[in-house]
DNA sequence: CGTTTTACTGAATACGATTGCAAAAAATTT
DNA sequence: AAATTTTTTGCAATCGTATTCAGTAAAACG
């Protein structure tokens, strides 16, 4: 099946300018050597035509693309990876990366993504809440693709991740919690397979064990509904929890509902909710959610800086973070008395 | 400045595989006439190597990419879009297209844009919520790359575009709340440039003057703290509306709990609210919002299909469709007595 | 004004694939 | 077994650009 799709090439430019092809090639790269009257003929050519550069010709001589691969997961029911999406996207083009994109589930598995990516030459890969298996990142390293994750980690990987403290903000967590005085804490869980919801569950009740409290638990994939229903399964208990934790904000909108509207409940004199991540629903008034607000900015901006960094120094060794979240205080747990504990409590933004 | 970037090539497969050039080609591209022998060698000698074919250098003699650009804006801040943005770019993955993407504002102009995308070969283009200038249309004509909008038109341009009925919504919304007796209704209109909000104005405005009814008016620039410090100015006044339609959902969130939390209404007994869009949050039980669902899944498909269709045969004229929405009776709107006035009531999903 | 240096320019080649064409090999028919 | 057809294969041209290299024109210098 032949295409008679035509294009305006270098070549009739050149000709229409009266200047040789190789002229216009560097007309256009702000490099080479032209005199300003022949950069001048090129470009009214090329306006005339309407030419543009055709960038799979120069990527296959230059060996560069200007093109990452961005993978991620979850973009419509966590509000917190669309904000990510949206800094990642922005952050690539002002710094003139072009970005193809991938939205997959949370738990597909990345072995006919990652080849699409390799095959179009991007020069790199951002995978974001989508978790890279141990032989894909192989692959990587032997395609010679550098990759940056961020808030996923996979131990013993030649990758670059940043996550969120989510040990340690499990930890601040249950601390505020005990401080005011909760006796019966729940834990809701995301999905069990990821280290976010593991790594916030594991600071959580490392806290609680030490102080040998008990702690319910409850899984709700992340989702409002199935946090929705798993918090109404947990307070409709004959022994309820007097504060719930749960493993992102989306959860915890879906408990605060289920509590308040569902079940009559008052928050947070009846039940206490903190979620993590703070997504723009968490400081509506009509929840104002007291939860661990991810660094974002950081994380976008760190990885982003570390994959071009890694492009361009490809024998760099990669550079792995955890980045400190901070306790947004809002009106939706009980706070300890004085609320002098030392706590830090975020400004909302 | 010269990189080493080295990379497997299908000269270096060929040889290990004892075979020409061209038969890893034709090995490797799903059409060409090989034997099952060396197509099995060639493909263990691309599997040890790592090789995979490289996307520029086909395409460049291929005159195809698979490649499509998506400009998408107000991501951040509309969970539509965000709903918009996963459904096209897994539909664009299940049909085999690349998606280079542009996340942009509102209105920014898109003059910087899309020569990139041109420049980078992609097949055609998919704009949503964000506005084409005529001229730029004009090039992407020139240029032979199809576009197509999703709730954007242009006067006169020659693209595909398919938009909710955002003018029949309108109407259907003031038809409603006339017949449930309201006396003074208020619209919250999103950005003044924008069609979304001007057509959804002018169906809801044609049905109010045609039963003489004057309405308030406030800017709410489609989002949540704009329409919440608009609706209390509108619920301040000493004649206050008794309905706010809002030309979007995030919108009428921030009328709801400014009504709510900010003033103390009951909703709907003291003021109705109602939205456009029916967003994943619409139907949490905190706000149980009616509004008018957009028919996200038949914009996305016919969108995709169509440009896809207009990249196969360029001669073909680009269709345009104004596809209905449909009425979502929730609980913050008081609702006409007896209900029974044949409504349209539409299921949650 | 002649010579050396510098600044541009154009011809030719390379990047890594696809594909038309002709030759070779294999399969089929006579 | 020879002749014919069909299937595979390799050679070479091609896609549109960047870049090296040699050459030409212009500028600088004495």
């Amino acid at each position: 099946m032949k295409h008679s799709r035509y294009s305006v090439t270098s070549i009739e430019v050149a000709k229409l300018a009266g200047v040789s092809q190789s002229s216009v090639s560097r007309a256009f790269s702000h490099e080479g050597p032209v005199s300003v009257k022949t950069r001048r003929k090129v470009l009214d050519a090329a306006r005339k035509l309407g030419y543009q550069p055709n960038a799979m010709a120069r990527s296959l001589i230059t060996r560069r693309t200007s093109m990452v691969g961005m993978v991620i997961a979850n973009v419509h029911n966590n509000p917190f990876y669309t904000e990510v999406l949206d800094l990642l996207s922005r952050k690539f083009q002002k710094l003139g990366q072009k970005v193809m994109l991938f939205i997959v589930n949370r738990d597909q598995n990345l072995d006919d993504i990652l080849p699409q990516l390799h095959e179009y030459q991007v020069e790199g890969i951002l995978v974001t809440a989508a978790t890279l298996s141990s032989t894909m990142a192989e692959e990587c390293e032997r395609w010679g693709r550098p990759v940056a994750m961020i808030n996923r980690y996979v131990p013993g990987v030649h990758a670059s991740w940043f996550c969120c403290a989510n040990y340690e903000g499990g930890k601040m967590v249950a601390k505020l919690l005990l401080d005011a005085n909760h006796q019966r804490p729940a834990f809701l869980a995301g999905s069990e397979d990821t280290t976010t919801s593991i790594d916030r569950e594991r600071g959580f009740m490392e806290i609680l064990n030490q102080e040998k409290v008990e702690a319910l638990r409850e899984i709700g994939e992340y989702t409002y509904q199935d946090a929705y229903d798993a918090s109404i399964r947990l307070l409709d208990r004959k022994d309820p929890p007097d504060v719930i934790f749960c493993a992102n904000d989306i959860m915890a909108l879906g408990v605060m509902d289920a509590a308040k509207n569902g079940l009559g409940l008052k928050i947070p004199e009846e039940v206490s909710i903190i979620g993590f991540d703070d997504i723009p629903m968490s400081s509506w008034s009509s929840y104002s959610l007291t939860t661990v607000r991810q660094p974002i900015q950081r994380m976008v901006d760190a990885s982003v800086e570390e994959l071009l960094n890694r492009i361009e120094n490809p024998e760099r060794e990669p550079l792995q973070e955890v980045i400190p979240g901070e306790l947004v205080i809002r009106g939706s747990a009980r706070m300890p008395g004085g609320l002098s504990s030392g706590w830090v409590i975020s400004q909302d933004r």
